[in-house]
DNA sequence: ATAAATTGTTAGAGTATTCTAACAAATAAT
DNA sequence: ATTATTTGTTAGAATACTCTAACAATTTAT
């Protein structure tokens, strides 16, 4: 069975993947605030034990068995924090650092509750997909708010961040997931745009808040 | 802060400890199931840390440090017990493992929830008092019912033993907390015991098993 | 193309936790 | 009292995870 430390480096690599599956030792380490030394050896470790395909001064892939492994880590980690949102009255915000912990705990029974209690959710309180028993995970498609153009209407779906501070810039807005934005310019300049949604009728948001913003836009006829 | 393993020694010291609060570190490494010189050299790592008092050859004891931890951590378990049973439909035989690895996460927030969404219990699925937040445990005086006399009621209030066949034991049998046990007749050959209870007319419990049932004795007037 | 910067690796060491083997002290049995 | 048993200790070693220092390979900049 994985430690704890193993699980928490088959994560990183898992959301540290990229178009071809490949990650370097670089950003692994960085990731896990490790020093290099230390990530490149957990990796020949993982390597022993079948996760993870790698060879010297070539970038890291996981197997398909340390795929599996790594979503179902996340899937704890998601139904997690989805449970301390949705039965316990936690914020958004509060989640991920206890969920880190709680993903490690060996009990099927809890987790199946959890999903049960929850009705079986697909996605996470940041709008992250929940992967299946089999360690599947669904790709919803989600274009960055950065994408779309003014007079085009978008719902709030996810977050390609969130981190704390990120989530709280969401409270202080007001701005949740499934919240409806109307894009009423775009500044060509710096990339911002000033939306309106809910009872906000304007509000401007910087390129980089509007790149971490996922949406669905609505079709325009 | 305290590692997991060194959380699990000072459970093990709080629990084992006797009247004087002493342990032999025999017993301590029986109860971790690890070899004595382990046993031995955490104690030495737990003294060089305040939590213990030791020396060469006599027996350890938690200082008030060491015993406000361990009773912290054993609120932390019993807090996730009662929750399991009560939030989310666990067992009482299924939510000690459980528990045992919850107890080790670090987020006072998590525990206060539980706590506060529970209204505050006094005790866990199993009739263990849970320690206050400054780590106190109240005393409930319970008897064993093997000191109960025919003739005499008796709430079933607490177990002396959580083992899971113990408490598979007393499902088989629908014997629960709370349950109001009058005594028919006492065995003096074996101390095993005739009671009655809800809708069980004759039910004989074994030494054994009385030894681990501990009562709230009606006063007979 | 050469130099500079970045990335990756190896070697060697430290802490935490555990073990077995060997021995010493304390306790129980004869 | 002596012997046997149990309990406790030390020494030495293994595994997991981490680090820094030194060096090697690769990539980027000039
Ligand atoms: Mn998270
Ligand atoms: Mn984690
Ligand atoms: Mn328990
Ligand atoms: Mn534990």
């Amino acid at each position: 069975m994985a430690s704890q430390t193993e699980e928490n480096y088959l994560k990183a690599l898992f959301n540290l993947a990229n178009q071809e599956g490949e990650i370097n030792i670089s950003e692994l380490a960085q990731q896990l605030e490790v020093s290099m030394p230390t990530a490149n050896s957990m990796v020949k470790n993982l390597q022993k034990r079948g996760l993870v395909q790698y060879e010297k001064y070539k970038p890291v892939k996981l197997t398909p068995v340390g795929k599996k492994e790594a979503a179902l880590i996340i899937r704890k980690h998601r139904l997690t924090e989805m449970f301390l949102v949705n039965k316990m009255g936690f914020g958004w915000e509060e989640v991920h650092e206890i969920a880190e912990q709680v993903e490690h705990i060996h009990s099927p029974k809890l987790f199946e509750r959890m999903d049960e209690m929850m009705g079986f959710p697909t996605v996470d309180p940041h709008g992250s997909p929940i992967p299946d028993k089999q360690g599947r995970i669904q790709n919803l498609q989600l274009k960055s708010l950065i994408d779309a153009n003014p007079g085009q209407e978008a719902v709030l779906s996810a977050l390609a961040d969130s981190s704390t501070d990120f989530l709280q810039y969401l409270n202080s807005r007001n701005l949740k997931l499934g919240t409806e934005l109307k894009i009423l310019s775009k500044e060509p300049f710096d990339q911002s745009m000033i939306v309106s949604y809910g009872s906000v009728e304007k509000e401007t948001l910087s390129q980089k808040v509007c790149e971490k913003l996922l949406v669905k836009i609505f079709e325009t006829n």
